[in-house]
RNA sequence: GUGAGCGUAGCUCAAUUGGUAGAGCCCCUGGUUGUGGUCCAGGUGGUUGCGGGUUCAAGUCCCGUCGCUCACCCCA
């Protein structure tokens, strides 16, 4: 026996029918964002390796350890995209977008890819759900996007997942507090963890969701953020929170949220769920101010979230697979010596009335037909034998009934979708 | 990248102190020359992840490797 190819490690074959909860999940993200006035855009999945480490930046672990790069046959730096914004924003910047009027929104549903040592939720190649609102600096939009979010997770049957809220502050409140945390934390170097006292230079602000127990409690002393703040930065975040209040949408201010990603800036947010395991974020966004003109283009606020796709379909809600279940289509079936043209016919004329047909061409018993049949759930079967094609009918079954008629065809079609 | 656990039929799992692999489900056929869901009978399917070692003998013990799972880290 040959030997066996398997998918690459960290890669899973989605099959029928989970695929139907990914369309159907995709499918409402589609008319809920539509219904906000976003348009799906579809970006490469292949990049320079530039355009990461430019927008991501350097010092975060998705580009410092986590993508997926190689080089072409010409020997370009290229990229398996680790995220979808970076894209975006290299696309919004590339084709002008911003020529035709502000904001821009768009959304953008597909496989991201990340080097890691797969576990639950976490996988090399997963999917995101992204949405971002490009060209509107004011805290509406933050609050709009949000409210998005929201709504979008509760038409999916979710009701018990909250937003967690922080503001990173603009640049200037960030760059401000930057150097105080930087003071405060220099003393007590020694009892800090590897990672962070690496942080230290790189990312100090990343120090700040640290889990190790020993720097959570040394961090009790920091210096806070908020008391950083510029009047600009404190009312804009005041402002998303009014709005937020106003519409009603449950959040949770979490002071200590950061973000892994550089480019952030002001509103940040994040959504975990339980049941998850350790990998239980399944929303993370925030504002990014800078990084458009930090890509070439020009000095054009942004804000967007990312859904982790495969987390969010590992816990939907039973509920939702009742939702989006098919009707089984029918079986149609030939009996004895019948043409297989005929049958086919006959599975296209029944197709053009509008119903959804097996056709049973194995040319088994009709024994082993009604077994698929009764066990692919399905309510009816056509049944074609020499006699029935002869006078123009056919047998039809109701499998839940166990009944069966003779009739023509066009009864036949007219009894299936009367009972429908 | 680090650590731990686990790899036996398509799936879920057995196999005693090492003694040449078995069940249930699934699938196929028949019991019904064109009729399901129950039942009965039969059948297909394995180089025990792969490679090496110890042994008279390895699914079982040892080493390596690949994969899966979980955790750390990080994030979606």
């Amino acid at each position: 026996m040959a030997k066996k190819i398997q998918s690459v490690k960290g890669t899973r074959d989605l099959l029928p029918p989970a695929t139907r909860r990914w369309a159907a999940v995709e499918e409402i993200a589609r008319e809920v964002f539509g219904s906000y006035g976003y348009g799906e855009i579809r970006t490469p999945l292949l990049e320079h390796t530039e355009l990461f480490v430019r927008s991501v930046g350097e010092a975060t672990d998705i580009v410092g350890k986590e993508m997926y790069s190689f080089d072409d046959r010409k020997g370009r730096s290229l990229t398996l995209r680790p995220e979808g914004t970076a894209g975006i924003a290299r696309a919004f910047v590339q084709h002008a977008m911003g020529s035709s009027g502000l904001p821009i929104k768009l959304f953008c549903i597909g496989p991201q890819f990340r080097y890691e040592r797969p576990q639950r939720g976490r996988y090399r190649q997963f999917h995101q759900i992204d949405a971002e609102l490009i060209g509107d600096p004011g805290p509406t939009s933050d609050a709009e996007l949000l409210l998005m979010l929201v709504r979008f997770l509760e038409r999916l049957g979710f009701d018990e997942l909250t937003v967690l809220l922080n503001t990173v502050g603009d640049e200037a409140s960030r760059g401000a507090y930057r150097e105080a945390l930087v003071d405060f934390l220099e003393p007590l170097r020694d009892r800090l963890s590897g990672d962070s006292r690496r942080r230290l230079e790189s990312n100090p602000l990343r120090i700040l969701d640290s889990k190790v127990p020993v720097e959570q409690e040394l961090l009790e002393a920091a210096p806070r953020l908020d008391d950083y703040l510029n009047r600009e930065s404190g009312d804009h975040f005041e402002a998303v929170r009014r709005a937020l209040d106003g519409c009603g949408v449950a959040y949770r201010i979490e002071p200590r949220l950061v973000r892994g990603l550089d480019y952030y800036s002001r509103t940040v947010f994040e959504i975990v769920a339980e049941g998850l395991g350790s990998q239980d974020a399944i929303v993370g966004g925030g504002r990014y101010d800078g990084l458009i003109e930090e890509l070439g283009g020009p000095a054009v606020p942004a804000i967007g979230f990312a859904i982790g796709q495969d987390r969010l379909i590992d816990i939907l809600p039973e509920a939702f697979d009742a939702g989006c279940s098919a009707e089984p289509p029918v079986h149609l079936v030939a009996a004895g010596e019948v043409d297989p043209v005929a049958l086919l016919e006959l599975g296209e004329e029944l197709r053009t009335a509008g119903l959804a047909v097996e056709t049973e061409v194995g040319g088994r018993s009709v024994k082993a037909a009604l077994k698929r049949a009764d066990k692919a759930g399905a309510r009816w079967m056509v049944l074609a034998g020499e006699d029935e094609l002869g006078r123009g009918e056919v047998a039809l079954r109701d499998l839940a009934l166990g009944e069966q008629i003779q009739v023509s065809r066009e009864t036949a079609i007219a009894k299936i979708k009367e009972k429908e």
